[in-house]
DNA sequence: TTGATTCCCATATAATCCCATGATATAAAA
DNA sequence: TTTTATATCATGGGATTATATGGGAATCAA
């Protein structure tokens, strides 16, 4: 499956719509099982992240991987009513236009600050949607966690055990 | 797996666009899943490297490798969310064109400085892309290392003991 | 009827396709 | 061995398409 990656500050216009970044749309396509060359493809769009200042966007082959996940726990257990909570009271569905762009509703931009301009950051089976402030803000704070815990030496140590498992 | 060998100095025209060294082309073609001879293979170019001023092009292949690595560890756990982020949102994946030439987009030329030519460099299971100044500068830091603590003939014996270990 | 939503069209810029050339090989023929 | 075809490669240019973005008319809902 191929991933989401780069990054792309796009605008949101008076109507509150916004394009997706072509590469990003490519990737929606393979993951929407209905698409084909004359439709336009639907995303999932989860807003119920707390601890995160951003939107996140879905495939829908993605989003099913992690509501099967959930499908998994016990039915009626406390976590499972929580994360449906979470993850499908506090998402929408949505489908590109024509010119590969969707509407961001007031309500969704409110709660991630987003006002005339977002950043798409791909997460590789997911993208994340970040008013560009917070985006840098974030990714001073991980910057600054790699240099503290030195984490960065693991990241590459990570990139060489592949050889072990190939 | 072949590995990507020596250097190659070519020019960025004014659409930004460079072609990629044709020993180069054969190692992207192999690891390429998708690809056959009609088509025209991907990579993957990082360009989130902190402490060194190049880019870095992976065959599908082997990015793949690590991005499963990634994908093991625990979905929303932080340490994937950190990775994911350095990895995918510092990354974009390219197609060669016809003549076997890539865009090098305009925020990846700043990134690294690279303006009307790049150096590639072989590096094994990857290839890295600078300004050619840089790429002197930094084989001169290496050089310089190298002769004021004689650390070659150390470097040639770790290479010996590692036939050992594995 | 007045916002909002949806559909359709417009456009500047950037990306891509297609074809061309000169340089350097590599192979085949004289 | 020299000459002649055949490929491949790095590079350039023009024409075409895609992308991000803006705006208007039609439709819908309260």
């Amino acid at each position: 499956m191929r991933r989401f990656r780069g990054e792309a500050e796009n605008k949101v216009d008076a109507k509150g719509r916004i394009s997706i970044p072509a590469p990003f749309r490519r990737i929606l396509e393979e993951g929407d099982p209905d698409w084909s060359s004359s439709l336009n493809p639907n995303l999932v769009i989860v807003y119920g992240r707390r601890n995160r200042k951003c939107l996140e966007g879905y495939s829908l082959r993605s989003i099913e991987i992690v509501d099967n996940l959930i499908s998994n726990l016990p039915r009626y257990s406390n976590e499972r009513e929580i994360l449906e909570r979470l993850l499908n009271s506090q998402s929408v569905q949505v489908q590109l236009d024509e010119n590969g762009r969707i509407i961001l509703p007031l309500k969704l931009r409110k709660l991630v600050d987003i006002e005339s301009t977002a950043m798409f950051v791909g997460m590789g089976e997911k993208f994340q949607i970040w008013h560009p402030d917070n985006y840098t803000n974030d990714m001073n704070l991980i910057e600054k966690k790699l240099s503290e815990n030195n984490l960065e030496e693991d990241l590459y140590s990570l990139l060489d055990s592949r050889q072990d498992i190939k």
